[in-house]
DNA sequence: ACCCAGGCATTGG
DNA sequence: CCAATGCATGGG
């Protein structure tokens, strides 16, 4: 089944972020292709003329597959406000036909987060696939990410084993226990999402705002306290993170995506 | 043997 | 209330 996606889009350019740090057990690819697990099934993304092919394909897949393409962003919407920016202005056409996909996962969202806090994504990419190799469901080409109920009888110290350090293993291992149905978050507001997430161990502010980035899609995330968000601030605008964010409004998401695949542009 | 890398909770003042 | 500290791995 095609799933249609505006022109300009860019396959290659678009889910390059899932091969920058290593290979990825999550995100397969092949011949072009990209093979990743969506509600139980390993799905199969190829390009395709006016959009990318989805196989197998259900409604629950297709939920899943918009969310890893992008599909929901209104980047025509957004290029038309980029174009009056000095700084973005320069930088689209570099970019043309991005993107951004986000996780269609919570679970596997604020997980990955939680690995990436602090260390290099090198470093988080290593642990996360021992975590994936582990307790993940494998299939054909790709691993499914591990299920909240998969981690249910693990100990921290089987996570520290992977790699983790204690907190973090306990940080996981208690959100995956907790009493809180992540799905529902997609209703919350923003600030809700925020309060929610930093109200459990071990997600903080820059989780928090991944989350609402890079999962849940919301316009006006700005993760102000991510390092290379901070450094690609001061290189394009020379500007503070937070006022940059201000003036960025109410495109701070899709800007994030763009400053970071310009900033760790070859 | 260092040092830094897409944070966060905990502790001590 | 803010500053200092520990965390564990991968790469330079």
């Amino acid at each position: 089944m095609l799933v249609s996606l505006p022109e300009p889009y860019d396959f290659a350019l678009s889910t390059r972020r899932f091969q920058a740090s290593g290979p990825d057990l999550v995100h397969a690819f092949h011949d072009g292709c990209l093979y990743r697990f969506i509600a139980g099934r390993e799905v199969r993304f190829a390009p395709a003329v006016g959009g990318v092919e989805v196989e197998p394909f259900d409604d629950a897949i297709r939920v899943g597959a918009e969310k890893l393409l992008g599909a929901q962003f209104d980047l025509s919407a957004f290029r038309a406000w980029a174009a009056r920016d000095r700084v973005l202005a320069g930088l689209l056409p570099r970019l043309e036909g991005l993107r951004p996909p986000l996780l269609p996962d919570p679970f596997e969202c604020l997980v990955s987060l939680i690995t990436a806090q602090q260390v290099s994504l090198r470093s988080a990419r290593a642990i996360r696939n021992r975590l994936v190799a582990r307790y993940g469901r494998r299939g054909l080409r790709a691993v499914a990410f591990p299920s909240r109920a998969a981690l249910a009888d693990a100990h921290p110290e089987d996570l520290v084993a992977l790699g983790f350090s204690r907190r973090k293993a306990e940080y996981v291992l208690e959100l995956a226990a907790a009493p809180l149905d992540l799905a529902a978050l997609g209703s919350s507001s923003d600030e809700e999402v925020r309060a929610t997430l930093v109200s459990l161990r071990g997600l903080g502010p820059w989780t928090a705002e991944w989350f609402l980035a890079r999962h849940l899609g919301r316009a006006r995330a700005w993760p102000a306290g991510d390092l290379v968000l901070r450094k690609a601030a001061q290189l394009f605008y020379r500007m503070e993170v937070r006022q940059l964010g201000r003036r960025l409004a109410p495109f701070q998401n899709l800007s994030a995506h763009y400053l970071l695949a310009a900033f760790s542009m070859p």
